[in-house]
RNA sequence: GGGCCGGUAGCUCAGGUGGUUAGAGCGUACGCCUGAUAAGCGUAAGGUCGGAGGUUCGAGUCCUCCUCGGCCCA
């Protein structure tokens, strides 16, 4: 055999620095301060000024800690949407915010406060508050330089924060609208309070523990009933909260349960549901017969009748202590309560609208109000008329002795007969404070309220905010109607969560709009102490505004009260309100500061522009009570409508089990890790690969799928820009001159492009992805590029085939590099940078335009039909080693199964195989090549003479070539 | 405990109005190539569609119950 000449240096071998290895988490760093260098967003905001608006308000995350993988999450699928309509030539700008105030970061400054043997009390309100401001700006400064590492383009240089003066400008101005237009009322709720620490808390304050409680069986006497028998029975009540009795005021009963009315063996009868009859005759002995050792007794001898609960309107009873007069004198009214249950108890309960949620409500629905008579420190108030205040009864409520079977209360209904067992001996799990750890009580506080069910009174306008509100809503209509016609209009992504916010607004109580706090927007308003109206004056409201935009929060002090109201009211008449907002108040109201201020021009409308002010709002699921709910009430109840036309939810993150993610538990995935390890881009990949609108899961496995998939794609790219090294635009050929196989291609990428842009309508990115991703596998690299390497390798420059390969290729990379640059942000840029070295950011570029083009699909599915068959019918032969390659490869296919019109060597450059022959026989057949090889393009051929020399082709190639050079 | 949502190959996902042997990509295994080389190509194996009942000629798809998980609430 003689010595082969080695063609490898005449071969077109793709060239390029780009390196196969990513090296993300050493890259990007670099990549993001070029951009910001550049200014690329405020460049972004000039290229698309004047293009159609796409507004995405920005949720504000809680200025506490650091990124986590929902922030990650939440931030990647916000990023995606602004970039893919930036894309499409819109002009979507990101406006960044957080929410600041509120009791998380009050806490942790107190936590800071006792590492300091610090008091909080005996520090200055206004210093306390500029501690918590302080605290919050750490975590936006931090948790900014972390999403702006995700890759995340927006306004980082502005963004906004609750705590901005301006902010909290605008939530009060926007508060007093509600007030302006009577849209507040102050009204009493119960709320969990701590005896100890003379405060309200809330439930993360609070911490469930075991105790043994004092049980207790009451009787009370029915006076009155539509069922005349029951008439002198006694109603039985459970309890584990005997000092809550003396503020009885109804009783409760279950509309389902079954009930017994029976005569117990001392003579007295008792109504008690049928299921708890028996625990009943346990605990207190009041069985038909005195004893019943055999445990046989039949009750129906000695039942008086069983009723089902609905029966039991109507009955009234009277308190055990009713001996007292005046509020124990009064009747206690049966009340059907859907939350009554025979799990424990006597399916009767006790109500003390004072001291329980349950009891608040249903009472309240019965016109009966709570009666204030536990104050802060947890004792009854010294003149309520049960409990004279002598030394050994004045105790806190919480007190175990005040509870106890020996008890005052016990004592008393013991005295007047109505005690049929107490006993000290019931465990169950109680709410305590988590600072002081003591027990923890139910109590109603004065609280400023929002109704969801009045229509604002036409007869008697308050001021002239109130006319504007009511052309806004609907005529005579209410707050909870508005939102539920504004949530008919506006467009849900997943569809399902419109029935989750729907039924929630639906069903949800008035807004309990005050917190009795120190770090948030107080609620401005002055309280009439005659009369207790607050004072409605709009001169005086827009004092407290300005007041509150130089001075921040901290300007509504009792020093500036009268100030504040000026020379038509007097300070001394008017009581200045101290509780501050509630912070979903806050957040509800960022459309106003954010969207309607002018402060972010990017984010402003035409002056013609009418409708919600957000084009979408896209949070977690769980702001369907939250941001979502808060957005859209305040929206509706200043300006009629929601603040956004549409709102996008994705589900939780979960650990790689499905499991939800906990320190505890040590499953939690911190995507900064994940960015050192990977790079921002793994992650992004991961963000816009899963299914967002349910839960889905992270971990390593998941993660090294994502690397992998990375790598197919960063490949790709590789391979384009290798194959594209030194194209010149002369190099191209009309489209209608190009082979088939390149108009094919050029209508696949088409097809991409049209699945692509769905994609982004229904902000279904995993599709986006998984459409890019499996047209890089198996379209391109699978099918284009592998039939094409010879061509790209072995044609001379000129030829046309090579031509239109490398126009198409270029398409494709102009094209496929846009499509990922919403993706991969970093990664698109070092693609882009690389062939344009001295061009500029690969995103400020638009979607691409496709040149048409046109082709057989019918026939294209047939060849790559007929294709996978020859790939399988050659697979014996590899197989036995008979032949090794494709290329070696002899193989003749049915006539029948080829596509009229294609010729035999369309077929063998499709099929990547020495030569294929079409026959009339019924099988396909393959055998090894009896053509020598090609020492240039390796082709097994009939023009080869020996292996190793060259074919035709590559023989004229290497003359041009040579020719030229 | 209540409301809502979900459980399809090892992984990520497709599977309008119920209809032939449940699909894709990745990963895995095996093989090829050594001129995209920590790359590329090919072939193959992998699922009792969370479980149990039911409706139907026929169910991943409809109904009921159970189970596991999630969000919100209590």
């Amino acid at each position: 055999m003689s010595e082969q000449r080695d063609y490898k240096d005449t071969v077109f071998l793709p060239k390029t620095d780009f390196p196969m290895k990513a090296g993300l988490p050493q890259k990007e760093p670099g990549i993001l301060a070029r951009w910001e260098e550049a200014d690329l967003y405020a460049r972004i905001r000039e290229a698309r000024k004047g293009r159609e608006q796409f507004i995405l308000h920005d949720g504000p995350p809680y200025a506490n800690g650091d990124m986590h993988i929902g922030h990650a999450l939440n931030h990647i699928l916000k990023d995606m949407v602004c970039r893919t309509q930036t894309l499409l030539g819109k002009d979507a700008p990101y406006v960044p915010g957080w929410d600041c105030h509120g009791l998380p970061i009050e806490w942790k400054v107190e936590e800071q406060y006792r590492k300091k043997k610090k008091n909080k009390d005996e520090v200055p309100a206004k210093e306390f508050r500029a501690e918590c401001r302080a605290y919050a700006q750490h975590w936006v400064d931090t948790q900014r330089e972390q999403l702006k590492r995700l890759g995340v383009c927006g306004n980082w240089d502005k963004p906004y924060l609750t705590m901005d003066f301006e902010a909290e400008a605008t939530i009060v101005a926007e508060l007093l609208k509600f007030a302006e237009s009577g849209q507040l009322y102050r009204g009493a709720k119960p709320v969990m309070w701590s005896p100890v620490e003379k405060t309200a808390l809330a439930e993360a304050e609070v911490e469930y523990e075991d105790i043994v409680s004092t049980q207790i069986d009451v009787a009370f006497e029915i006076t009155d009933s539509p069922i005349e028998s029951l008439i002198g029975a006694y109603a039985v009540i459970w309890t584990t909260t005997p000092w809550t009795i003396p503020v009885n005021q109804a009783l409760a009963y279950g509309p389902d349960v079954k009930y017994h009315h029976y005569r117990a063996h001392d003579g007295r009868r008792f109504l008690i549901a049928v299921d708890l009859l028996e625990a009943f005759f346990a605990r207190t002995g009041l069985g038909p017969v005195a004893e019943d050792p055999e445990g046989d007794i039949t009750l129906s001898e000695y039942s008086l009748g069983t009723y089902h609960g609905e029966e039991l309107a109507g009955t009234v009873a009277r308190h055990p202590m009713h001996a007292l007069g005046g509020f124990f004198a009064d009747p206690r009214p049966f009340l059907p309560g859907d939350f009554v249950t025979t799990d424990s108890g006597t399916g009767l309960v006790h109500m003390a609208p004072d001291h329980g949620e349950d009891d608040f409500d249903l009472c309240k629905a019965h016109g009966i109000g709570p009666k204030f008579v536990v104050e802060a420190d947890g004792r009854y108030r010294e003149d309520w008329l049960w409990l004279p205040r002598t030394d050994e009864r004045s105790m806190s409520v919480i007190h175990p002795k005040f509870n106890a079977p020996e008890g005052p209360v016990c004592q008393d209904l013991h005295e007047t007969g109505a005690l049929l067992a107490a006993s000290a001996d019931y465990k169950h799990s109680y709410p305590h404070s988590w600072r002081s750890k003591a027990k923890v009580i139910f109590r109603c506080t004065p609280q400023w309220f929002v109704p969801m069910d009045k229509v604002i009174d036409r007869d008697t306008p308050r001021c002239a905010a109130e006319a504007e509100i009511r052309a806004a809503q609907g005529d005579g209509e209410t707050l909870r109607q508005t939102a539920m016609r504004a949530l008919s209009a506006t467009r849900f992504v997943p569809e399902k969560g419109r029935n989750r916010i729907g039924s929630m607004v639906e069903g949800r109580p008035d807004w309990v709009l005050s917190r009795q706090r120190a770090w948030g927007v107080p609620i401005t308003l002055f309280v009439d102490r005659k009369t207790g109206e607050y004072l409605c004056d709009p001169e005086v409201n827009t004092r407290i505004v300005t007041a509150i935009h130089h001075g921040g929060v901290d300007a509504w002090d009792e020093e500036n009260a009268q100030a504040l109201l000026g020379n038509a009211y007097d300070a001394e008449d008017y009581e200045r309100v101290t509780d501050i907002l509630d912070v979903w108040f806050d957040s509800g109201s960022t459309h106003a500061f954010v969207l309607e201020s002018g402060r972010w021009p990017e984010l402003t409308r035409p002056a013609d522009y009418a409708g919600p002010p957000a084009d979408l709002y896209l949070e977690g699921s769980d702001q369907h009570r939250g941001w979502f709910q808060s957005s859209l009430l305040e929206s509706c109840g200043t300006r009629g409508r929601a603040p956004y036309k549409a709102v996008l939810t994705h589900g939780f993150t979960m650990d790689s089990k499905g499991m939800k993610m906990s320190k505890s538990l040590g499953n939690t995935v911190s995507p900064l890790d994940v960015m050192r390890d990977y790079g921002a881009d793994i992650i992004r990949l991961w963000a816009l690969s899963v299914d967002y609108t349910e839960d889905h899961r992270i971990g390593p496995e998941i993660l090294k799928g994502v690397a992998d998939q990375y790598r197919k794609l960063r490949n790709t790219f590789r391979y384009m820009l290798g194959a594209l090294s030194d194209f010149n635009d002369a190099e191209r050929l009309p489209v209608t001159e190009m082979p088939e196989l390149e108009r094919y291609m050029l209508v696949l990428v088409g097809q991409l492009d049209a699945t692509l842009r769905q994609a982004v309508d229904a902000f279904d990115f995993n599709a986006y992805v998984r459409a890019l991703s499996d047209f890089c596998n198996e379209d391109l690299s699978a099918f284009y590029f592998d039939i094409r390497k010879d061509c790209l390798y072995c044609d001379a420059p000129h030829d046309p085939r090579r031509r239109s390969y490398r126009a198409v290729l270029d398409t494709l990379f102009h094209a496929l590099v846009r499509y990922a640059a919403p993706v991969v942000v970093y990664t698109a840029e070092e693609v882009w940078s690389t062939r344009y070295p001295a061009g500029d950011s690969v995103h400020l570029l638009e979607w691409p335009d496709l040149p048409s083009a046109e082709a057989d699909m019918d026939k294209w599915t047939q060849l790559r039909s007929l294709r996978e068959k020859v790939n399988e019918a050659i697979e014996p032969l590899r197989r036995e080693k008979t032949v090794r390659s494709g290329l070696e490869a002899q193989v003749t296919v049915p006539a029948a199964a080829v596509p009229a019109g294609t010729a035999n060597a369309a077929l063998t450059e499709l099929f990547i195989t020495s030569t294929v022959t079409c026959s009339d026989e019924g099988e396909m057949r393959v055998e090894p090549t009896t053509h020598h090889k090609c020492g240039r393009c390796w082709r097994h051929l009939p023009d080869v003479k020996e292996d190793g020399t060259l074919c035709g082709r590559c023989e004229d190639a290497l003359a041009t070539v040579e020719d030229a050079g």
